[in-house]
DNA sequence: TAATTATGACGAC
DNA sequence: TCGTCCTAATTAC
């Protein structure tokens, strides 16, 4: 899934190529089709982001809430304007896109206008929907490209403005909202670094944390103690303040509990411009370079059940903790 | 062809 | 603590 900087990204995306346009909506699947005919025809005139939620507010105040649960994803295609940010996160056209690439690290349109994107989400292939600059298109790459583009397996919805086409699946939520529900829907959520005063923030995670009793492992994965954190993050935010994942919340310090705020906030905006789940930021670059070679290779822990702890050699320990994978090393993380 | 897996979250006990 | 929902790719058989 889609964890807190992929959400932040899709926003971006929204923002830069459907808001202030009307779209037309529709859905394939037909799981959303009451909501997507009121949508049809509106304008988009926002768009926010908060955790891994995203609210796309339409003429009057109308809202569309998704929310992409494991593996949602939002799949772009036409031209696709692309934040400057984002266009130049690290290239990484033309390699193969296993499962579990960060494909919305794909860049979404390289300098000559030349390919696209793509998807945005849990890790999928892009079923690559191609845009030609005006200059490089020829005929045959005309009677390739298909407007609008065919849909492909289960489109929950879809949204088309003139020249871009947005195809949202698999999500585990996607519904209208008012205003009203909106505000309680976000009202609910912990604080995200990318939503709320960093300061501010900071003393309300601290000030949940260390009140509750509840395992550290798990608060991190509260959307309502901090809103963004999910499996993968978790686990290498705990490693990363060298904390035991079993630690109730209010016996870790409260130093500790401020620099996992902060380090969140690091990361968060890491993996919003480069759109990898960048956790060894602070490797060497040599070695980082080693480590993102291959996609296993890339954490400090996570995924990495039984191989040696990079810094202490321990093996990396796999536990279940609410029914997730928890990730970590017995040896550092005291 | 079926089972497994995944970056999530909710509701029923 | 479980079962359930959402989708598609990969792996196992």
């Amino acid at each position: 899934m889609p964890e807190g900087h992929s959400v932040h990204r899709i926003a971006r995306q929204f923002d830069r190529n459907v808001v202030g346009r009307a779209v037309e909506a529709s859905s394939p699947q037909g799981r959303f089709a009451e909501g997507a005919a009121v949508l049809s025809g509106r304008e988009a005139q926002r768009v926010r982001a908060v955790g891994k939620q995203m609210f796309l507010e339409f003429e009057g105040d109308l809202w569309l809430r998704v929310h992409l649960g494991m593996y949602g994803a939002w799949d772009f295609a036409g031209e696709i304007i692309v934040d400057p940010t984002i266009a130049s996160a690290n290239g990484r056209m033309g390699q193969t896109n296993q499962r579990g690439t960060d494909l919305d690290a794909a860049p979404v349109l390289d300098a000559a206008g030349e390919n696209s994107l793509t998807s945005i989400g849990a890790p999928r292939k892009a079923r690559g929907h191609v845009r030609m600059s005006e200059q490089t298109r020829d005929l045959d790459d005309a009677a390739i490209d298909e407007w609008p583009p065919p849909v492909v397996g289960q489109v929950r919805l879809r949204l088309l403005t003139e020249t871009t086409c947005a195809d949202l699946r698999g999500p585990t939520a996607c519904e209208l909202q008012t205003p009203d529900e909106v505000a309680a829907t976000i009202a609910k959520l912990g604080p995200d670094p990318l939503v709320d005063d960093l300061a501010e923030g900071e003393e309300r995670f601290t000030a949940t944390v260390r009140r509750k009793p509840t395992p550290i492992g798990l608060l991190l994965m509260d959307q309502s103690v901090v809103s963004g954190i999910g499996n993968v993050y978790r686990a290498e935010l705990l490693y990363r303040a060298l904390l035991d994942p079993h630690t109730p919340g209010k016996l870790v310090p409260e130093e500790v509990v401020r620099e996992i705020w902060r380090d969140w906030t690091r990361l968060l905006q890491i993996g919003v411009e480069t759109g990898q789940m960048m956790t060894m930021d602070d490797l060497d670059p040599e070695a980082y370079r080693r480590a993102m070679a291959h996609r296993d290779d890339r954490h400090w822990v996570y995924h990495r059940a039984g191989l040696p702890c990079r810094v202490c050699g321990t093996e990396i320990v796999l536990e279940e903790m609410a029914s997730r994978k928890l990730y970590w090393c017995p040896s550092c993380q005291k």
